[in-house]
DNA sequence: TAGAAAGTCTAACAGTGTTAGGTCCGGCTC
DNA sequence: GAGCCGGACCTAACACTGTTAGACTTTCTA
C-alpha cells in the first residue's frame, strides 16, 4: 500500500468529516452559528485546512445543500411507495412539509440564494423530476390532459416551498395546509382539462 | 420656535433618511451590501449615528420589512380595484408576483428570517388581511363554502410566495405560473365545496 | 459669558471569511 | 542510513463586519 492512496484516503476522509460537522451545527445551531472556524473546531483542525477542502464558504454550503437535497429525494421516493396514486401525491406533500419541520436549517440553506445559483438548481433538480414523474402517473392514471406538465411541477413545488418556509414552527398545520393545497390544486385540474376518458 | 422642536424634526429627518438609504441600497445592490458603515456613509454621517436612531441591525432591516409589505399592500389594493372578483383574484396574485420581481431584494428582506419574528409577523399582517376580504368575496361570489377560511388565506399567501421566490428570473413565466396556481386552487375549491346555490 | 447638554467622530473590540509565511514531519533518493 | 523535499499544518495577519466607549465640538440655556 503507497503512502501516497493512504493519504488520499484520509484527505478524503477529513473532506467527508467537514461536511458532517458543517451538518452537524447547521442543524442543531442554525446558519448564524455555521462559522469556519466553528467547523474547524469541531473536527480539531485549525480553521484554514477547510480551504484545503473547498474553495470557500460558498462551496462549502453547497455541498450541504446538495447533501439534503438528497436526503430530501431519498425520503420522498420513501413516501412514494405508496400503491395509489392520489395517496402516493399526498404523502409525498406531506413528506416534503414534514422534512422542512424535521430539518428547517437545512431547508432554509437548501433554498436560500447562493453565489453560484446554477449549481444549486443543478441539486434540487432529481428531486423535482421525481416529482414530474409522480405527476405524470398521477395524470395518467386519472385521463388528465395537463397542457404544460412542467408548469404544473414547478406550481406543485413552489407550492409545497411557500407553505413549508412560511409556518416554520408547527409542523402539523403546515403538513395540513400542505395537503389541503396539493387537493385543491389537483381537483381544479381534474376538473377542467378531462382527456377523453377511456 | 424653539430649538427643541427643530431638533426633534431634524432627528427624524435623519432617520427617515437612514430607512431611505438603506432601501436604496438593498434594492440596488441586495442585501450583501447593506452595511451600517455603508448606509451612514450615503447620508453622510458616521456609523454610530445609526445606532442613535435604531437599536442594531436587525431593527433597521425590520424598518425595510415594514416599508415593503406597506409598499406591497398599495400595491394589492390598487390591483384590488377591480370589479369582476375573479378578474380581482387573478390581478392581485399577478401583483404579488411582479411586486417579488420589480423588488427581488427587498422581497427577499421581506420573507427573512429575523430576530424578532413576532415583529415581522406584524408587519405580513395587513396583506394577509387584505387576501383574506378579497378571498371572502370571492368565496361569497361564487357560494363556496370554505371550511377554514383563514386556512384557505393561508394557503393562496404561501403559493404566491412560493412561486414568487422559486424563479427570481423571468418575471413574466413566474406570474404565469401564479395565475395557473391559483386558478387551480379556486377551481378546486368551487367543484368540491358549493354551498346551496340560490 | 460660563456651564450644561446634545451631537458627532475617532478608535477600539470581538467576531467574520480568507490568505501568507513559517514549521514540522514522513517518505524518497543517494 | 543521511539528507533533502514536499506536503500537511498552524500561527498571524488582512480586510471586513456589527457595535460600543470616550473624547471633542458645537449649540443652547441660565
Amino acid at each position: 500500500m503507497p503512502a501516497s492512496t493512504r493519504r488520499a484516503r484520509e484527505r478524503a476522509n477529513t473532506h467527508q468529516r467537514i461536511i458532517e460537522a458543517a451538518l452537524h451545527v447547521l442543524e442543531d445551531e442554525g446558519v448564524a452559528a455555521l462559522t469556519i472556524r466553528r467547523i474547524a473546531t469541531d473536527v480539531e483542525y485549525s480553521a484554514p485546512i477547510v480551504y484545503r477542502h473547498f474553495a470557500n464558504k460558498d462551496a462549502l454550503l453547497l455541498e450541504l445543500v446538495a447533501h439534503g437535497h438528497r436526503l430530501l429525494l431519498a425520503e420522498l421516493r420513501h413516501a412514494a411507495q405508496e400503491r395509489d396514486v392520489d395517496r402516493r401525491m399526498k404523502r409525498v406533500a406531506a413528506e416534503y412539509v414534514r422534512f422542512a419541520g424535521e430539518h428547517p436549517h437545512l431547508h432554509q440553506v437548501m433554498n436560500a440564494p447562493v453565489a453560484d445559483e446554477d449549481e444549486r438548481r443543478r441539486a434540487v433538480e432529481p428531486a423535482i423530476a421525481a416529482l414530474r414523474d409522480l405527476l405524470t402517473a398521477w395524470s395518467a392514471a386519472h385521463g388528465v390532459d395537463l397542457a404544460d406538465p412542467d408548469q404544473a411541477c414547478e406550481i406543485i413545488w413552489g407550492t409545497l416551498y411557500g407553505i413549508a418556509s412560511l409556518g416554520h414552527t408547527g409542523t402539523d398545520r403546515a403538513c395540513h395546509l400542505a395537503e389541503e393545497a396539493l387537493r385543491a390544486i389537483l381537483l381544479g385540474w381534474r376538473t377542467e382539462a378531462p382527456r377523453d376518458s377511456g
